[in-house]
DNA sequence: TTTAGCACTCTCGAGCGTCGAGTGCTAAGA
DNA sequence: TCTTAGCACTCGACGCTCGAGAGTGCTAAA
């Protein structure tokens, strides 16, 4: 867009005057903003022309400006300076990244909560594996003779398992044939090639005993098809209410319904790279429930072939420097803990709650770095 | 409470008038509800005793009357029919209880969205282990020589694992051994008897290989702190500004606050027995925050030592008996399908996005139930 | 091109009267 | 003693007017 300095001084004023003050801003306010020598009269006549050009709106005859979706993404785009995250707001990110996330199960949770509690907006959380995944071994464990363990370690170095119970009893020397046969038919392949007749010659081949390959078939299934699934976490949505865009409480339960529809977050506009911040403002969502609103989304490298998204959802009257900035580092901070070397220096086992002794802690952490696959019961709680 | 006939007819009617209406409720609508003989002067009479007992109020003078705590304490206690879930809510409640909840791993979320749904009020679940957990059982599983598994069989019967990687190779001839000292020392002690000297004792018998022993250790420690847990979840926290009572933002936002922080959560009135549902009503609620508020709540079996509560809050306007018919109701189909011979009938595997093929499934499914433990990744999301 | 001046528009809140719902009281009737 | 019709009274909700204040667009002069 090709503004006069002018312009861009008072459409860079309208837009962080209002973004303060959430009132309408008038050609004095401006004036006064700029510390310019012009009169609120020029100021006028330009705000005037901004206006017609589409950047600028009335909300009534007689107010003042607001920026319109274009006049924010002008501002985002050409006139923003960017800032960097705050000392503070930084330690409140290093405290909660430094050791106690990466222990923890519930990881998008602690990332969303921490994304909103920052922000002060709803924020989301998403993490899903983009390449194909596959199982790399299998290993069975006799527990008794109605009960064994399957171990499954996947592509991606995360471990699942599960535990069987039978109704009638079976031999446990079926389980180094289970072993191989499995390590040798079911390891490397995606979950859509395990079909009926590779199960049934699987079947065969180790002379079934009551349907075993068959639950050993469906728990590979269901756990490539989990371990794919993008996984999505809404923190704060009550955030919403804070901001007077949302006095009108059915727009805020619009927004926050909107939210609670994993499938709708899915489609929220995402970066494409990691790192990379993607702000879509107002108009520009394709969502009619987010016509008045903006969404700032950034991605980041979660090791291996998973990838993270966060975002926070709020009016088009937002700080995008600002938001974007603790987006970015939030996102730096976990694409640093997650991806490779990160996590040594992160120090896992490194906080308060798990060891019982100092000496214990500290003598050992470079024993190497440990991923953390604590299994889910069936609460999905631990 | 001794209440004449007439004076507890006219007590049901204001509650039940008041909680279909949200408006004040004036004693000709009690004569017109009751169908009686009565005049609108005699009920006002007797409507102003209820009020000199505490069990009615007025918003203002020239106002209907609405039930105060003691009012619907007394209600709920003495005149409320049971009423039982009605045809189309218990079919709700079995499409989402049936097959589909217990295979995945955020059941706690899935519980909660099933109560807010049919409630419409926002709803809470929690579920925790009641007794001492300890581990039954280790298997160590080499995959390299940088790399190899730890599977712990918990007492309750979750598996649990973790992939440790060393920064220096080991030797797999160690994992036996480790197997045995752990199996022997380790088993079925509680976490808080894993003391620095039970670990140094082990290591020097292992003769340790840099760390392993103390990794094990604080996996050990680190799950069975995590078991124990009470996981606790809140959805469709929005439902809350569906009520007029909410209208005033601030106060669902104070709530919502409220429900937001698990701790408080876990202190929220919580009936004693399987079954039991635990009506708190407005001022009886200890938290300041929850003093116009109603909280129902009722515990279900989840099999084992492990006990899960689901519960709604909302204003004390409230219909007490549907939903303490809709809480009892998910709780029955919670425990029958968690605690043991549910859970064969819930039909594991029979859902429609696991089997490839029919027969597969169907031809199975007698081969046994079996105890779902995929466990989560890093990012607690499956 | 800029600016002072001015008429104009629009929102917001205060103040005020009306309306209607519902009450409490009283006195008469059963 | 209980019930009821009648009535005066209270109070919130609603709608109306009006003035204040903010900000504009236009015009004419510098």
């Amino acid at each position: 867009m090709n503004l006069s300095e002018r312009k861009k001084g008072i459409l860079s004023a309208v837009v962080e005057l209002y973004v303060k003050t959430a009132e309408p801003v008038g050609s004095k306010a401006v004036v006064e903003a700029l510390g310019s020598a012009l009169s609120s009269a020029t100021v006028r006549s330009e705000m005037s022309e901004l206006e017609s050009m589409g950047l600028l709106e009335q909300p009534h005859t007689s107010a003042g400006r607001i920026p319109t979706s274009p006049g924010y993404r002008v501002y985002v785009n050409e006139l923003m300076r960017n800032q960097s995250i705050s000392n503070d707001d930084a330690i409140v990110v290093n405290n909660a990244l430094d050791g106690k996330l990466i222990t923890r199960p519930y990881m998008l949770d602690e990332v969303g909560h921490l994304t909103s509690r920052l922000t002060k907006y709803p924020a989301y959380a998403m993490a899903g594996v983009t390449g194909m995944m596959s199982i790399a071994r299998f290993d069975f464990i006799n527990v008794d003779s109605y009960t064994f363990i399957i171990v499954a370690l996947l592509n991606n170095d995360t471990v699942k398992n599960k535990l069987v119970h039978l109704t009638t009893p079976y031999n446990p020397a079926i389980l180094p044939k289970l072993s191989a046969i499995f390590n040798a038919s079911f390891t490397g392949i995606p979950e859509n090639k395990i079909t009926a007749s590779l199960i049934n010659a699987t079947e065969r081949a180790v002379g079934d005993t009551g349907g075993i390959v068959a639950i050993i078939a469906g728990f590979v299934i269901e756990l490539l098809v989990e371990v794919k699934a993008l996984g999505a976490r809404v923190s704060g949505a009550v955030n919403l209410l804070d901001h007077p865009e949302y006095k009108d409480v059915r727009k805020a339960q619009q927004i926050i319904r909107y939210l609670s529809d994993t499938n709708e977050l899915k489609k929220l506009p995402a970066p494409l790279e990691t790192g990379e911040v993607k702000i879509t403002i107002g108009s520009e969502n394709l969502a009619n429930e987010l016509k008045d609103s903006s969404v700032v989304a950034v991605k980041y490298d979660a090791g291996g072939d998973t990838q993270g998204l966060i975002g926070i959802i709020g009016p088009t009257r937002m700080d995008y420097s600002k938001i974007a900035s603790h987006l970015s580092y939030i996102a730096q901070g976990l694409s640093l803990l997650l991806s490779g070397a990160g996590a040594y220096h992160a120090g896992l086992y490194a906080n308060a709650d798990k060891p019982r002794d100092e000496d214990f802690n500290k003598e050992h952490i470079h024993a190497g770095h440990t991923k953390n696959n604590v299994g889910d019961d069936d609460f999905g709680e631990d």
